[in-house]
DNA sequence: GCTGCTCTATTTGTATACAAAATTTAACCT
DNA sequence: AGGTTAAATTTTGTATACAAATAGAGCAGC
């Protein structure tokens, strides 16, 4: 149970993303510190690392907030992550082994199923997000492209944010689960160009899903 | 003259792009701290923060060493700012100004000017390096994405520490530069297609040039 | 009532001190 | 001699103390 600064880190992390912590809240060092009965300084390295990950803005001698986006900053996030995953998939579906087909398969499924529960949203919007994070997790490890990771967890933390805010629709959810499937079979039939394509498009889909038609700017 | 972190982060920042400081050197906070004549808080902030970058890693407990990469690094980005670059392209050429266009085009023409000139490698180099990086940035800043520029700038770190090692040969050099200006005049002509075609192709004849022909792996 | 100023109080930035962990060195035993 | 363990040293992690900067309250002037 060491490093206290990573305990910390990820507690205030979790506090701004589950929305506990409001927008643009101003957190000052020593409230945090002594709210947990610790020092400011491992609470000082957590808010430089929450910064560098774009979750908060510091200010020199002003001190650190909790970041704010707007609909543009969304946008701006799904694009590139649009571009990125299909990416991803472009690089996997080459080295992919059939293990992990299976077990891209295997996720589908459980998706599958769930969505055809009759269990509240509370607790089925939880267990499909997770999965849904494990899906694309995969995908981007099968990519074995470290960077291409690191660039992509920088971007998901906002979605996640607003995720909490928006639900999908049915029509929705049920594209979703296919694009899914589409891209397991893309990349079991070994077409690069088909699996990044549908990725493209699943990631495009749920921007709209999420911030409605484009602005025209 | 304020925010010692900064400038001792700068400071280490230099000296492990210019390789004064090598490969996997230990940086032992206080013997950085002793040699600027300050404390280790500083330093420590700044190790943090190159950690974040990219530029050093650090483990638990053990200390921060400078980051090192192999060929499969560079290729992944190289691989990335072909793709991220070419869309900054994308989005900045229906953006483009008549005055954005011609303060692109000027650089063009310093550069082919400079190629011209029968300087010594050591002073016309750094000269053409500087134009490089005003044109490349100019057009991310011009795509009005700000996380897209904050991706491509995590990924440059490396490529500069390279480049000390490498020069462009004479063509490749003609090459970039008719790179350039292809790029500019297909945004002229509003062809966003155009142009983040040329630029992904620039970029990825950037990294053949210096990394020589794809490994089989 | 509003604007601008000074002074105070809060908050960040840096230095120092101490505790915990890891690495190195040295001794010891077989 | 070799290897294992145990002390000693180095180095990181955290806490506390102090200095510098900012924000806010109160007050003067118009």
């Amino acid at each position: 149970m060491a490093k206290i600064a990573t305990t910390v880190y990820e507690q205030i992390r979790t506090a701004i993303l589950t929305g506990e912590l409001s927008n643009s809240e101003r957190l000052v060092e020593e409230d945090l510190a002594v709210s947990m009965g610790i020092s400011r300084t491992p609470v000082r390295e957590a808010l430089r690392r929450l910064a560098a990950e774009g979750l908060v803005d510091v200010s020199p001698n002003r001190g650190a907030r909790v970041a704010e986006w707007d609909v543009h900053d969304l946008r701006e996030i799904f694009d590139l992550r649009s571009i990125l995953e299909s990416h991803a998939c472009e690089l996997a579906t080459p080295r992919a082994s059939a293990a992990e087909i299976e077990f891209l398969e295997n996720i589908c499924t459980e998706m599958e199923e769930l969505a055809k529960t009759e269990l509240s949203s509370e607790t089925r919007l939880p267990a499909l997000a997770a999965r849904n994070r494990i899906f694309h997790g995969k995908i981007i490890e099968m990519s074995n492209s470290t960077r291409l990771g690191l660039l992509i967890e920088t971007l998901i933390h906002v979605p996640i944010v607003m995720q909490t805010y928006k639900v999908y629709s049915p029509e929705a959810l049920q594209r979703s689960l296919h694009h899914h499937r589409e891209i397991v079979n893309a990349m079991k039939a070994g077409d690069e160009v088909w699996a990044s394509s549908v990725m493209r498009a699943h990631v495009l889909a749920a921007r709209e899903e999420i911030l409605g038609q484009p602005d025209p700017e």
